[in-house]
DNA sequence: GCAAAAGTGTTACCCTTACACCCATGA
DNA sequence: TCATGGGTGTAAGGGTAACACTTTTGC
């Protein structure tokens, strides 16, 4: 009978609301094969952990983050390995809030890339990589994730440039407007901007528990 | 380092038309742990095979059929096992066409349950087939996945009781064919309803082709 | 005062929903 | 002739999309 190792690849994904693009996180390896290489972060699942679990503490690890939003991806059975051995994987991803990153965060061996400037990744991560944007662009449609990627406070022109950037669209700012502001889980607080060169906003914020409280289970 | 045994277990789900219900495929153990009881249909990943093959082999095995709707539902990492020697296991899901079984892809281990009636389950069984039929819900909603599991030829009310019987709703029959009839991928074939007791329907398919050609991308 | 984003209404179109009756067939 | 589903139109309401100008701030 066949045994695995399985390790768990986590695809890290932030916004950065300054030059309103999506990242990833990568990291060096230190390791053979491929030392050297960007890759995405990574671990071998541990006796005791479940899959969850390890990509959660290698989120901790590379982000110093915890209760963040993460799923499993997709698994995967890699075939190119030798012998009895054989490696699977399972992807997890990740959307983190980048404000929320310390500088303690930032490890040396990583680095956030643009999402139109990832390099060619080892293994199958490139595919991974590919396969969670499909994803993320699937799932904002549906659900409102987006604010797990948002600042928890932000004005209403930033959702919108960040739907822009997603789908690479132009959208109407009145229509826009519109739809958003008839949401109810959506709230504005007694807060503008600060520090812009034009007329500030108001900054609004996610109420989760409104949201669940008005989505049919259906 | 660990190890794991990879399992992969099928949910594998029809739809009888006859009686409106979707069905589930079940298969008596027939070796330890749980010999006897219903459970999902499975085997462990061999050599120097991928997961999906594993999973497309289980059901050749299962039904006689090759390429049905079959894809990934999740990897689940058990916890409960001893030692050294872990399972993991990769679940997957498939629509099949319920007309298409012959009587000897009928196997002697192996019963279809309704969707209502499925027994309790060991393993994490139950979690599986609850989140596979969730999956498929959500699926049927955003894609034609119901064409795989429909006959190829069929009048419009076996849709509309599908989604009926799915979704446990009612349907006005005027609003539904408007709707489907809008869509340029269900095309009337110059044929009807044969030994019905009451005004014979004509038959409809699924054209795939049109269907991609008019799907955006986005 | 200039640049830059905030903020604001109306109209047209489409899609969805609610609703009732005659038609063709097998038994 | 009866039971059963096949087949049809219209009106109201809600959401989406296209469209331009005034306001407020920093510099």
């Amino acid at each position: 009978m066949i045994h695995f190792k399985i390790a768990i690849d986590c695809v890290i994904v932030g916004y950065d609301s300054q030059l309103n693009e999506l990242k990833v996180l990568l990291t060096e390896r230190v390791n053979e094969p491929q030392k050297g290489k960007w890759a995405l972060p990574g671990g071998f699942v541990k006796k005791t952990e479940s899959f969850e679990k390890t990509a959660a503490s290698i989120l901790l690890r590379e982000t110093g983050m915890t209760n963040v939003y993460l799923r499993q991806l997709k698994a995967y059975s890699l075939t190119d390995a030798s012998q009895d051995n054989r490696i699977a994987s399972v992807a997890y991803y990740s959307l983190v809030k980048f404000e929320n990153l310390t500088d303690a965060s930032r490890q040396q061996y990583s680095r956030w890339f643009p999402w139109n400037g990832i390099p060619t990744l080892p293994f199958d991560h490139g595919k991974k990589v590919a396969f969670a944007f499909e994803k993320i662009k699937e799932l904002v449609r549906l659900e409102p994730v987006v604010y797990h990627l948002l600042p928890t406070k932000f004005p209403l022109n930033q959702l919108q440039r960040f739907y822009e950037a997603l789908y690479n669209i132009k959208i109407d700012n009145r229509n826009f407007r519109k739809k958003i502001l008839k949401l109810p889980y959506i709230e504005r607080l007694d807060e503008v901007e600060k520090n812009v060169s034009h007329r500030p906003g108001y900054l609004y914020h996610f109420n989760e528990k409104k949201y669940k409280e008005n989505s049919s289970p259906y």
